[in-house]
DNA sequence: TTCGCAACAATTGTCGACATTTTTATAGAA
DNA sequence: TTCTATAAAAATGTCGACAATTGTTGCGAA
C-alpha cells in the first residue's frame, strides 16, 4: 500500500508526510472530489495542525501531479478529463517502453524471478476464480518491478512518482481497477520473455504495444460514454 | 531568460518565486556548486527573508530536479554524475521523440513557421560567424517550440520543467553550451521537414536519432576524461 | 589510541499571528 | 434588472519564535 511512498518519497515521521499520504489516498479514491479546492485553513483545522506542514503536503501532492497549485489562488485537485488521461497514457507509453528496453539490459536475475513470481500469482488467481480479472495491486507490482529494473532513477521517478498516482486515481474512480483478463496476462508473459532473452528492442515494442492497447481500451470506453470529443493521436 | 518559469510555473510576485528563480540560476551556473548543502537559516539571512518562503523555493527547485531534499536532513544541490547525465538523456530520448510524433500531428502552421524562423536564425548565425556553433539559447528555443507543439501538457512539464533545467545546468558547467555545428543544424532541418510532412513516425525517429547522437557525444567526451566507468545502454 | 557516551551547537520541523491579496457580499446607479 | 463600485470576509503569503531532531565536540573508560 505505502510501497512507493516509503521508497521514493522517503517520508519519515514528519507531520507533513503523514498528511501527504492521507490526502493522497483521499484524492485517489475520490473521497476528495476532482476539481475541488483544498483550503489550507480548513484542512489545517481538520487535521488539527498548523498551516505549515499542510503547505508542505500540498507541495508534495503537486509533485505527484495530483493537485494543481496556482500562486495566490490556492490548490485544486486535478480534473481527470479524457484529454488528460490520454496524454498520461501517451507519456507512459514513451517512458515505460524505454524502461523495458533498459530493464532487458540491466535487470538482475533475481528481479526477473520476481517478475515470474508476480505473473505466476496472477495466473493462479485466474485459474482459481475462473475468467476473472487481474487484481489492480498485482498489476501495479508487475509494472513497479519492471520500471525499477531499468536502473534509471529519472525514468523511475517520472513514472512511479509523477504518473502512476494519476493512473491509480483514474482506475480507482472509473472502476478500471481490473485490467482485462487473458490478454493482459499473456502480454505480461511476452514482456518477461523478452527481458529474459535480454532482447532490448523486443522488450521495448512489447511494452509499448501493451500500453497502447490499454490506452485504446480506455479511449473506446470513454468515447462511448462521453461522446465524440476530438482526440489527437500519433504513431 | 525567464521564459519557462513564467509560463509553466506561473510564478507571480511572491517572494518564494523570486528566490526560486535566483537560486535556480545560481545552481545552473554553478555559482552554488554541485552537492553543496542549502542551509535554510543561512540562505534566509542572505536573502533577508524568513524561512517560510525559502522552504517553498527549495520545494520548487526540488520539482525541477535541481536539488535533492532529504527530510530532517536538508537539501543538497544535485550532483551531475556521468551516470545521471546519461539517464537524463535516455529519458529525454523517450519523451522528446514522442513529443515530435505528436507535434507532427498537432502543430499549427504558425508554430511550424516559428520553427523555421529559429532555424533560419541559426543558419544566418553560422554564415556570419563562419563555422561557429549554434548558440545555446537558440537551441533551447527550437526544442521548446517543438515540445510545446506536441500539445501534451504532461510531456511538456516532464521535459521543460523537470529535465531541461538539469540539461542546462550540465551544458553550462561543462561548456557544452554550444551544440555541434553543421550536423545539428542539418538535423534540425530534417526534424522540421518531417513535421511539415505531418509524418509522425519520421518525426519521432529523427528526433530520437538527434538526441541519441547528442548522448553519444557526451558519453565519449566524458569517458575520455573520467576514464572507463561501466555504462549501461539499450536500443 | 580507540571506542562509547554525554553535553552542546546547529539545523530542520512546527506553530500562531500579522500582512497582503483574492473573493464574496452589499449597495447604488444606469 | 443588470452592472459597477465599494466594503467586508476569507484565503494565501510571510514572519519570528519555539520544539524536536540531527550532528558535533569533548571527556572518560577499555
Amino acid at each position: 500500500m505505502s510501497t512507493y511512498s516509503e521508497q521514493l518519497g522517503g517520508y519519515t515521521g514528519t507531520i507533513s508526510s503523514e498528511i501527504t499520504e492521507t490526502l493522497r489516498d483521499a484524492i485517489i479514491t475520490g473521497e476528495i472530489s476532482q476539481g475541488s479546492k483544498l483550503s489550507e485553513t480548513k484542512l489545517a483545522k481538520d487535521f488539527d495542525v498548523s498551516r505549515g506542514p499542510l503547505r508542505e503536503a500540498i507541495r508534495n501532492l503537486e509533485g505527484m501531479n495530483l493537485i494543481v497549485h496556482v500562486p495566490q489562488q490556492g490548490a485544486r485537485v486535478v480534473t481527470l478529463s479524457m484529454e488528460l488521461i490520454l496524454e498520461i497514457y501517451d507519456t507512459r507509453e514513451a517512458l515505460e517502453s524505454k524502461a523495458a528496453s533498459l530493464a532487458a539490459a540491466n535487470m538482475t536475475s533475481v528481479e526477473i524471478d520476481e517478475l515470474h513470481r508476480i505473473i505466476d500469482a496472477q495466473s493462479k488467481h485466474m485459474r482459481d476464480n475462473s475468467n476473472s480479472y487481474i487484481p489492480a495491486e498485482s498489476d501495479y507490482d508487475f509494472h513497479d518491478t519492471l520500471v525499477r529494473g531499468a536502473k534509471n532513477k529519472v525514468i523511475e521517478s517520472a513514472l512511479l512518482r509523477r504518473l502512476y498516482p494519476l493512473i491509480k486515481m483514474f482506475r480507482y474512480q472509473h472502476e478500471f481497477a481490473s485490467t482485462s483478463t487473458t490478454n493482459s496476462l499473456q502480454e505480461h508473459r511476452q514482456i518477461v520473455y523478452a527481458i529474459e532473452q535480454r532482447d532490448t528492442e523486443l522488450a521495448g515494442v512489447t511494452v509499448k504495444r501493451h500500453i497502447i492497447r490499454a490506452r485504446d481500451r480506455i479511449e473506446r470506453r470513454l468515447t462511448s460514454i462521453v461522446g465524440d470529443k476530438n482526440t489527437k493521436r500519433a504513431s
